[in-house]
RNA sequence: GCCCAGAUAGCUCAGUUGGUAGAGCAGCGGAUUGAAAAUCCGCGUGUCGGUGGUUCGAAUCCGCCUCUGGGCA
């Protein structure tokens, strides 16, 4: 059937291979001061850094995704940090081959690895596995992509409805991104996708002497860190970052353009928008982004992940 | 000092011919399997500026007061 012609890209992920002993994982809202915490534990211990986030893998936004910088990385080593152009639509499967790799090359032999960042799905499909997936065929792709957006997520979920109604009822009407993802797998394969996420990937860290953290500040404090960092972002060259990114003349649907400040700064600098204004809007987005990120920790990480409210000596 | 217009949720404002109020934003809670800094779902009691009056009943009509705009002196 086309599960053997379908993409193999992946298969690594369901093969056996070495897990990461005496791994350190550090998760927390942006802002939190988990990456400082890294940095501080990674010297003590001679450790080596994971990037573990999303959008700090993405190079030309250094500064706007916070991303360690050239000194403190120097300090230690950092993997997976600025290796993506923002050109490339990368993924948490991508994230995950990339950890892989970083394993296989021996880049964490002898060292305690350190998982740092603000991203809960990469970081539970770094622990629980990820389902293997088929590789869907740009033209499939675009297709289901376009007409989301012009017919509309309540349409979507009626083909969806016809197609695979057991997906369909799991997922709510407005929820366009995750219908258009169900169609798309189920068109590329044949075969649906509650089938594919049923056969779960395996972890890549031994859990038996795995470390885990999650750093949880009061958010009114969170609150002050995030518009004190979104200031000194600015004062480092945030809107040169900008400009260079809409240089490029990228799609804007790519994930590296969805990075907090990008819409707003573009507005601004093209003069829609006072940068007062686009500065406070980017702030806001960055709060709500930090308190969508504080309910993942809190309800999907499981009990083993120790919860600690600020910046403290972790062992 | 006089005239006019306002004063309603944290903010910006709606509120039909009087029947004790609701949108957007913000905020809060939740979902989350290759876009996840994404995507989606749920949550609206607030001396209707104050005070007196008319009325069965006032955010709504009338008087006075306070404050904020604008205008005339």
């Amino acid at each position: 059937m086309r599960v053997a012609t379908s993409g193999m890209q992946n298969s690594g992920e369901s093969e056996g291979g070495e897990r990461v002993k005496d791994a350190i994982l550090i998760a927390g809202p942006t802002a939190s001061g988990k990456s400082a915490l890294a940095l501080d534990l990674a010297v003590r211990k001679g450790g080596v850094i994971v990037n573990t986030d999303s959008m700090q893998v993405y190079s030309v936004l250094d500064v706007l995704t916070a991303r360690p910088s050239a000194e403190d990385q120097a300090r230690a080593p950092h993997y997976l940090y600025g290796h993506v152009s923002p050109a490339i639509a990368y993924s948490t499967g991508a994230w995950l081959r990339d950890v892989m790799k970083l394993i296989a090359d021996g880049a964490l032999e002898g060292k305690v690895p350190i998982f740092v960042g603000g991203t809960g799905l990469y970081f539970r499909a770094l622990v629980e596995g990820i389902s293997r997936m088929p590789d869907i065929p740009p033209s499939i792709r675009d297709c289901w992509r376009g007409r989301l957006i012009e017919e509309g997520p309540e349409a979507m979920h009626r083909i969806l409805a016809e197609r695979d109604p057991q997906m369909a009822a799991r997922l709510k009407l407005g929820d366009g991104q995750r219908i258009v993802r169900a169609l798309e797998v189920l068109e590329a394969s044949g075969r649906s996708i509650l089938d594919w996420q049923g056969e779960r990937g395996r972890s890549l860290i031994d859990p038996a002497n795995a470390q885990f953290f999650v750093i949880d500040p009061q958010r009114s404090e969170l609150v002050r860190r995030i518009d004190a960092r979104f200031d000194r972002m600015l004062e480092a060259g945030a809107l040169d970052e900008v400009r260079a990114l809409t240089r490029m003349e990228l799609d804007p649907a790519l994930p590296a353009m969805k990075a907090i400040g990008v819409r707003e700064l573009q507005a601004a600098d093209a003069g829609q928008m006072a940068f007062s204004e686009a500065i406070l809007r980017a702030k806001i987005a960055t709060r709500q982004y930090a308190k969508r990120q504080s309910t993942w920790f809190r309800n999907q990480l499981g009990p083993e992940w120790k919860r600690i409210e600020g910046n403290q000596n972790l062992a």
